[in-house]
DNA sequence: TCTGGGGTCCTAGGACCC
DNA sequence: TCTGGGGTCCTAGGACCC
């Protein structure tokens, strides 16, 4: 979905349409409606806090304000910009519109989050590009919002190409546009190449999928390892056979705070210890609105210097309630050094299970039953 | 004026078991 | 007295993605 949640706040605000708009900062409020009925919205330069950029108008990213951008940052580059808050109750709900549209075509699809999803059309008649924008026009009637789709032989390059032509995109690539369209763009183009592999490639000379291509495959492995560097040769010559992934069970659920300031963990203790207790109730929550219970739990505190430790801690059995967890964090919390201010924490819980039937219900397996020793 | 929140996957060492 | 592998689980950190 093209900038997805900004499209979806200029569907209810359309007076904003053509205008630089940033959505994010986190606490910020609602625009206010005057008595004239007009609106009276929030402008860039108004905020203050540590939130960043979620997503921002193609408009304001001609002034430079991209997504995970510091806001204060995008302020200073574009300070008359109007600032919404995030409101994923609303994003959600086109999530849901937008890919039941795509179903009407097939149920293999992926999904990539909230405003993105594979879709394996093996199969499916048609021609690619009219195929393409059959799906667009059915993805805008559902939803008022344009997308961008690129057709490809596998997942790799049909991720790249659906950046090619955006917004309201359409990209058909085959294996012989690999040298002309794939081998010119930068290496961070590709999914699975963050900053710190862009950084490393570049400090070997490589800047671009093509000169990836040709590089020594012994250079590569001296400096990413054999798995990565085999990785790193196959996705340069257009290589991808990882399936569309069409359902999988969540691997652990997590909440997170960032404080408004860094606290110190002896004289804002009356701020920190609710504070994590909350976070323990949110993911309790969580749980239990998913069906689900966890045996490992987790600990993340972030110093105002950045650095980050975590601390996990197994169970012996799943739990679902927020009194354990809670209890299992503060365990976590006496194995961490609180020598400096602390800017986030976090309480995560893993090794989930379906909460469906209690212990009780459960029938032994054979490895149980008391006759093995 | 510094840099959110929710995830997945990978690596690597150590404990422990057979 | 010296030296095995294979396997799983746990923990911590980090890269990366949306």
């Amino acid at each position: 979905m093209d900038a997805f949640y900004a499209s979806v706040e200029l569907l209810r605000y359309p007076e904003l349409r053509g205008k630089p708009v940033v959505i994010g900062g986190g606490r910020n409020a609602a625009p206010e409606v005057l008595p004239d009925g007009t609106r009276r919205f929030a402008r860039l330069r108004d905020y203050v806090g540590r939130g960043v950029v979620t997503t921002s108008t193609y408009e304001a990213r001609a002034l430079g304000v991209f997504s995970a951008m510091g806001m204060m940052k995008a302020a200073q580059l574009a300070p008359d910009a109007i600032l919404l808050p995030t409101d994923f109750d609303s994003y959600r709900r086109y999530s849901r519109q937008f890919k039941d549209a795509v179903r009407a075509f097939t149920d293999q699809i992926e999904d990539r989050g909230i405003d993105e999803i594979y879709i394996d059309l093996t199969g499916i008649d048609g021609e690619s590009r009219e195929l393409g924008n059959r799906i667009k026009s059915a993805v805008h009637e559902a939803t008022s919002l344009t997308c961008s789709i690129a057709i490809a032989p596998n997942k790799l390059l049909a991720k790249i190409g659906s950046e090619l032509d955006k917004p309201n995109g359409l990209t058909i690539l085959t294996m012989d546009d690999l040298e002309s369209r794939i081998w010119p763009l930068p290496a961070k183009k590709v999914n699975g190449i963050g900053p710190r592999a862009n950084e490393r490639l570049a400090s070997i000379g490589i800047g671009t999928v093509g000169e990836l291509a040709s590089a020594d495959l012994g250079l590569l492995q001296e400096h990413f390892g054999p798995t990565y560097a085999a990785w790193l040769a196959r996705i340069a010559r257009g290589l991808d056979d990882r399936a569309v992934v069409v359902s999988s069970e969540p691997k652990s659920m997590s909440r997170e705070t960032t404080f408004e300031r860094d606290m110190h963990v002896v004289r804002d203790r009356a701020v920190l210890t609710p504070a994590l207790t909350r976070l323990c109730e949110r993911v309790t929550e969580d749980l239990q609105r998913k069906g689900y219970r966890g045996r490992t739990v987790g600990l993340k505190i972030k110093f105002a210097d950045f650095k980050i430790v975590t601390r996990d801690l197994s169970l012996t059995e799943p739990v679902a309630d927020a009194a354990a967890i809670r209890r299992a964090v503060g365990e976590c919390l006496k194995r961490v050094s609180l020598d400096r201010r602390i800017r986030l924490i976090g309480v995560r819980i893993g090794s989930l299970e379906r909460a469906t039937g209690t212990a009780s219900a459960m029938v032994p397996t054979q490895g149980e039953l008391p006759f093995d020793g």
